[in-house]
DNA sequence: ATCTCGAATGTTGTGCACATCATCCGTCGC
DNA sequence: GCGACGGATGATGTGCACAACATTCGAGAT
């Protein structure tokens, strides 16, 4: 997940690491959209390994609730419910804020270039059709968010809960039921006000703004699907 | 994990769900301590299999933080540093009151009488030597308190972070360092206390009690390593 | 024409043999 | 005597062939 991760571990667990970022990030970035089904030989053929290795990967994933294996069947992209995702959204309102209340960590002088960056990608993004460098730059500015706690299960769930989600959220905006350039201004405004915040030190306002955010865009996203 | 849980489904998810629900259990009440190494042919010869079915279920419970395996070497039930340890029950405390606040359900006449059972078990459980029993009725507690809240997700990180973190607490309790009769005491009043806070439907409080107990018990235990 | 049954096909699941890796221990050289 | 090297051993990782399973399609009876 972590973005400057080349992973050139050798041996059997970095392969499975690769592959299984690879894997991942496709899901997140609706490379496969869910409902897709991936095909274990070809997947296996692409990464140069059999299918037993690629197995794991994809076993990996279904307890991480990205994948669903089926006997005789196939293995299929995890939809996941409008039910099931406002609880999921109601409980990443209340971990947003522990990011700022569980064991904060100032941001140095690279994190707070890093969100520069991102803000400057942010404004440069408007009007972009194609979903994924608009779904790469809002998990990338998730993940540098992450870094502002030291919490490591924290974190580890709220990774989690970010790629069951995300994507199911991002389905729904290229779906052309939300508008683009709205969502995009709303972003840019959120990665402003974090970054005035952090900018003053206070990581508990960062982290009240996020949850707003978040809250916000899950109601846009239920009234789009609504309407 | 459900306790009512027969799992006679047939075909490989069955075979699947019954072989790890048993390794976790396992894990859990102390079967299998921490660094204990796992041997993938004998526990294929236990449930009947070949090493490959197992080797999931294996490769499933290291995605859950439960064992780690190592090529060439083995494959250990991991254990977890204080520090990793303390952060974990940080982040529990506040999860257990989110249970109270995040789709609450009163529970019905039968939840009730669960609880009145493991009272029972609880007052009946004095002096027991063996950590089995008593591993087992505070997991019974757990997943009768996990009742309470319809959130999904909110559980399923509730439990994820349960199995993880417990095992290590009653391995430090079984450990001698800390007097287990206290704690007997202690976990009965916490059972007593929440069953009032429900008999008068008052959820939040319910919540709030397990999440002071939570914090205390978790307080004695860092008393009881350092000193 | 329609319904039913069964063979064909394609997928995931399993068993087994072998490769790869780390550790241990005996032996050889010094 | 002591240290270093190398094979023996046993573990997990991989590849491949086959089994189990679900779906599809077509032939046959009604």
């Amino acid at each position: 997940m972590n973005a400057q991760n080349d992973d050139i571990t050798p041996g059997a667990r970095g392969r499975f690491e690769r592959m299984h970022a690879e894997l991942r990030n496709r899901i997140c970035l609706l490379d496969y959209a869910p409902g897709t089904r991936l095909s274990e030989e070809a997947l296996a053929a692409e990464f140069g390994v059999s299918r037993t290795p690629l197995r794991r990967v994809l076993a990996r994933l279904e307890g991480e609730g990205l994948v669903q294996s089926v006997h005789g069947v196939g293995t299929f992209v995890t939809d996941v419910e409008i039910d099931e995702l406002g609880q999921t959204y109601r409980l990443r309102l209340e971990l947003a804020e522990l990011n700022g209340k569980l064991d904060p960590v100032p941001p140095g002088p690279e994190l707070m270039a890093e969100f520069e960056a991102l803000l400057d990608r942010a404004r440069t993004l408007s009007r972009e059709a194609d979903p994924k460098p608009y779904a790469q730059l809002i998990m990338d500015f998730f993940l540098a968010a992450q870094k502002l706690t030291a919490n490591e299960p924290l974190r580890e769930i709220n990774e989690r809960l970010y790629v069951r989600t995300t994507r199911i959220w991002l389905k729904s905006i290229f779906a052309a039921r939300i508008d683009l350039a709205e969502e995009m201004a709303v972003f840019t405004r959120e990665v402003e006000d974090v970054l005035a915040a952090l900018r003053i030190g206070d990581l508990h306002a960062a982290s009240l703004i996020q949850r707003a955010h978040i809250s916000m865009s899950f109601e846009r996203m239920r009234r789009g699907t609504a309407g």
